[in-house]
Parts: C-alpha cells; structure tokens; sequence
RNA sequence: GUCUCCAUCGUCUAGUGGUUAGGACAACGGGUUUUCAUCCCGUCAACAGGGGUUCGACUCCCCUUGGAGAUGCCA
C-alpha cells in the first residue's frame, strides 16, 4: 500500500521550529518510503485565522524547499485541501452520526460551560469537563430549546464503560479507559464550523492517509479519535507521535525562550539547509555519529525507528555551529549573493549595490566567511568598510598595560614603516615583518604597534585582519584614519604635559 | 485534581543482557594566529533512586521520584 502522509497546520501563527520538525519528518518519511506528502490547511478556527499565517506557511516550505504532492495550489484527487472549502462534508458526517445515535445536540450555552469548568476546577474534582448534561435530552425538550433559538453543537457519545487502546509505533500500545476520555467533546461548533478532532479525522479518512505523525501532545486526543473511526466504521491510520520541541527549561519551545519562527530564523540570517539539517537532528538520529545531512540525503535515509521517545531541547547553539559550518561551506560567489540583502537593509550600500560597493562586497567574502555565525553578522563586521567611522577615544587606542606616551610612538613609528611598505608595495608578510621588529626594539608586546592601527582603522579591537581590511578600506582612508588617531593621541600627550 | 507519556554527560544523541558507556554542541585548557574567528589537539562530563529477574543489567519487570502533555464551541 502506498504511504500518504500530511502535514495539516492551523493558519493561525507564523510556522515554527516545531511545527516545521513535524513537517520535514512527515515529508522526508513519504520520500524515503516513495509515497505521497500531502499538505492540508486546517483553517477552521475563524477567531485565530489570518492570511499572514497562511502565505507565512507556503513561504516557510518554499524557503526550506519542501515541496507537496497534493494540497492547496497544486491540487490532487481528494481536494479541496483547506478545510473551510470543506464544510459540507464535515456537516453531512456529523449530522450522520447523530441519526446513527453516535452523537447528539447539545444546546448549553458557553457560560454555562464556563462555570462549570470554574466548579470542577475549583472542587478538584476527580471528573473535569462538560457534564452530558444534553446527552439525553428527549424529543420534547429539544423542541423547545430549538424553538428558543439556540443553536446547538453536536457532540460524541463518548462510550461511559470499556477502554479504547490504540497503537504507536513508537510508544506501543496506548490506552484509556473510555470514561477517562474527555467527555463528549464537540465535534460541530454552533456556527457550523467543525472541530479539529472531526475535521481531522474525517479528511485523513477521505484523503486515505497511511500514517499520521504528530507531535506528542496529541497523544491524549489518540482514543477519541479512534472512538471516532469507530463511530463510522473506518479504519484508524498508523500513529506515530513525535516528541515534542522544548525550551531550555524544558517546557514547550515558546516565544519566550527566544526565536521559534522559522521566518525569524531567516531573517537573521540562517540558512535553509542548516536549519533543516539540526531541526531534524532533534528527535531523531541517524547513527549517533553522523551529523550532516542534506536535504537529499534526509529524503532517502529517514526511518521512523530511529526516531526519539523523549522531548528534546532546541539548542540554539548547536543550530549556530551549524549554521556556521554551512556558511564556510558556500561558494565566495554565492555567499556574497546572499550577504548583499542584509547590506542592503542596514543601509551599508545602495540597492542595488554600487560597482564599486559590489566589488569591495566580493572582496571582502573570503575574510568574513570565516567569522560569520549568522548572515546578519556581516554588518557589524563589514560596517567600517562601507561607512566612516566615529574618531576612536584615547582609551579604545591604548593597548592593555601601555601608557599613551610608548603607544604615540610605537604609532607613529609603525604607521611610518606601514605606509612607506605600502607604498612601494612590499609583500604585507615584509611589512609584517617590520612591524614586529619595531615591537622588539620599543621593548613592547607586538599588539603594542598593531592594536592601534586596528582600532583606528576599523574603530575596533576586533576585526578582520589588517592587512585584509587595509586593502578592502584602500590605502588613502587607511591613512587619513591612522593620521587623525595619532593627533588624537598627541593632544592627549600634550595636554598631559 | 485526574489521565497519558517520557527518563544516558549542561544540551542533542549512540547503545536493544557482557562496552574502558561512543560521537557532536557547549564549557574549559593548549597549539596555529598582530585581534577576533576558523582550523587542530586535549580535559571535564551521564546511565534519576530503590527493589526484583538473571551467572551478569544502562539495556527486561515493578515501585518511587522528577519532567512534560492533555483535561476548550484552539489546534
């Protein structure tokens, strides 16, 4: 039998990390078994919809490069696959189930609900949710509600005797027993809108999905939703429950703990293939050693055996280390390419870039690539090449353990040799080379002649190295920066006497 | 409160009765380097506790503890 598996979110967010896990490991799960990923919107919560989240969604996919075999868009044989194009179908079921005795109308208003659940909250009590209060109703007394114009909701005959078990992959057999299921739960709201335990089960049914892989916290709806096949005689899917994405302190990953939406993850500048490549890494391994993964090689080596019981913790670091071995991966060309937005929006350079811009951006990728954590890095370290800086303050210049006085000197005596080699083009290595002699005969540590040349150049004690940054500034700027340091440098000397 | 699930280094994990419990990130130390980073080398670091079963338990069973999730006319 042919896998078909879906990958079924609510457009009432922006897609993130967990969610997208659940994605790529369904998606990687049809590949890898030659099935069908089927993508389905379900969009029955009118409060929390809106189009950001939906088009936040195709956008997430597409950046990631995960691509769907049916769903919205590209269609298939069991559409429409957004589930408010859907609702005469989830009515004609629920009503169905009425006839067939298998649910009922319940006509109590929210506030009663609400103060019940209050009660039973407040009591403690052993059996929390809604009462079966209208579970019984005779004809007579459904007449007269309806007469007043409430419109009811349908809800599940949730069995009071026996259990219900189904099966996990993962987790082996699971089972409650039925008066432990949640107690009848609704399945159409008043409005008419299904619930997403109706929905979901009616469309996997319809849409013959093979396995349903979710996220753990699903794991309790398991025997409702097995209730409900039951109910109209179908044949529940395979489960497999994925272990949830954590925070650092071990609750459900949240906003708090910090970025969790993959387009904040992009903006920042991570890239799509790192962030696939560690988000699958948490909940599921290969052979504990390897670590590298691309997104082909995900497609054909992923197993649902080898898949985690345990939560797992994001960890935000690895995802950089990650992040960063991709970024060392890249081609200069291309990396430049996917640097220049990021030059763009901090005002670095002109968009698009200048010639002249273009061509210090292409330069200078060889000397960040190495040092780039995240894309959006570029800026900080790139800024002194694209923009003048702020005179440095007499402190910043000073290495540490030098008095202003040795340091004027080492200065002046190494911005001679710089300038005189730079001239008459000397390889950076004999330059060097003088410079380091000069140190000697000063009696100061080497960083004592190149800390300020660093800081007056770049504005910074950390950089790029010199001899990189001197090219990519030019020499002319290079210059004028080092002599308007050294006068800052001597007013300092001469105001100390 | 009730129900369900889970439990190997700080974190992600390998391990399916016999291993010096392996790898990676992080941390720390060292090397390369004029800074930072990269890269290389090394160190620290785990089977939650208690009972069984067994010649032998990280591995199987039970209990305890801890954690998480669910308990909605949200998904």
């Amino acid at each position: 039998m042919e896998v078909r598996v879906r990958y079924a979110p609510s457009p009432t967010g922006l897609q993130h990390i967990g969610g997208v896990r659940t994605a790529l490991f369904n998606y990687f799960f049809a590949r890898a078994n030659g099935g069908k990923f089927i993508l389905r919107v379900e969009d029955t919560d009118r409060e929390r919809y809106s189009d950001e989240s939906l088009q936040d969604l195709f956008d997430t996919l597409e950046w990631l490069g995960i691509t769907w075999d049916e769903g919205p868009v590209v269609g298939g044989p069991y559409g429409p696959y957004i589930q408010s194009e859907r609702f005469d179908i989830y009515k004609k079921y629920a009503e169905q189930l009425v006839a067939d005795g298998k649910a009922y109308y319940c006509y109590c208003t929210p506030e009663r609900l609400e103060k019940l659940r209050e009660q039973q909250q407040a009591s403690k009590s052993e059996q929390q949710g809604y009462d079966r209060h209208c579970r019984d109703l005779t004809a007579g007394q459904r007449a007269e509600l309806e007469a007043r114009g409430i419109k009811p909701v349908i809800r599940l005959k949730v069995p009071m005797e026996g259990k219900t078990t189904f099966h996990d992959v993962l987790m082996g057999d699971i089972s409650r027993r039925n008066r432990d299921v949640s107690p009848d739960p609704v399945l159409l709201k008043s409005d008419g809108f299904p619930t997403y335990h109706l929905a979901n089960v009616i469309d996997d049914h319809l849409m013959h999905i093979t396995h349903i892989m979710r996220a753990q916290e699903w794991i309790p709806s398991g025997p409702l939703h097995v209730l409900l096949y039951e109910a109209f005689g179908w044949e529940p899917p395979v489960y497999c429950h994925l272990p949830m994405v954590m925070g650092k302190d071990g609750q459900k990953l949240s906003k708090r703990h910090g970025s969790t939406s993959v387009r904040d993850f992009r903006a920042k500048g991570y890239l799509p293939e790192a962030l696939m490549n560690y988000v699958s890494l948490v909940g599921w391994s290969y052979d504990g050693q390897t670590e590298f993964f691309s997104k082909e090689e995900l497609e054909k080596v992923f197993s649902l055996e080898k898949i985690n019981k345990a939560p797992g913790v994001f960890d935000y670091k690895k995802l950089d280390w990650f992040n960063g071995q991709y970024i060392r991966r890249k081609g200069d060309a291309e990396l430049a390419r996917l640097l220049v937005p990021y030059l763009e929006e901090a005002g670095l350079v002109q968009t698009p870039p200048t010639a002249e811009q273009q061509d210090v951006i292409n330069r200078m990728v060889p000397v960040v690539k190495e040092r780039l954590k995240v894309l959006s890095d570029v800026v900080d370290m790139s800024r002194f090449l694209f923009e003048d800086i702020p005179a440095p303050s007499v402190d910043a210049l000073l290495p540490k353990n030098q008095d202003v006085k040795t340091t004027l000197q080492a200065f002046e005596q190494g911005y001679e040799i710089l300038r005189a080699g730079l001239e008459a083009g000397e390889p950076d290595e004999r330059i060097e080379r003088s410079m380091a002699d000069l140190s000697e005969k000063l009696g100061v540590k080497v960083n004592g002649v190149f800390m300020p040349v660093r800081v007056a150049l770049t504005g910074s004690t950390v950089s790029p190295p010199l001899f990189d940054s001197i090219r990519l500034v030019g020499l002319d700027k290079t210059f004028s920066r080092i002599e308007r340091a050294i006068e800052i440098l001597k007013d300092e000397v001469q105001k100390n006497g």
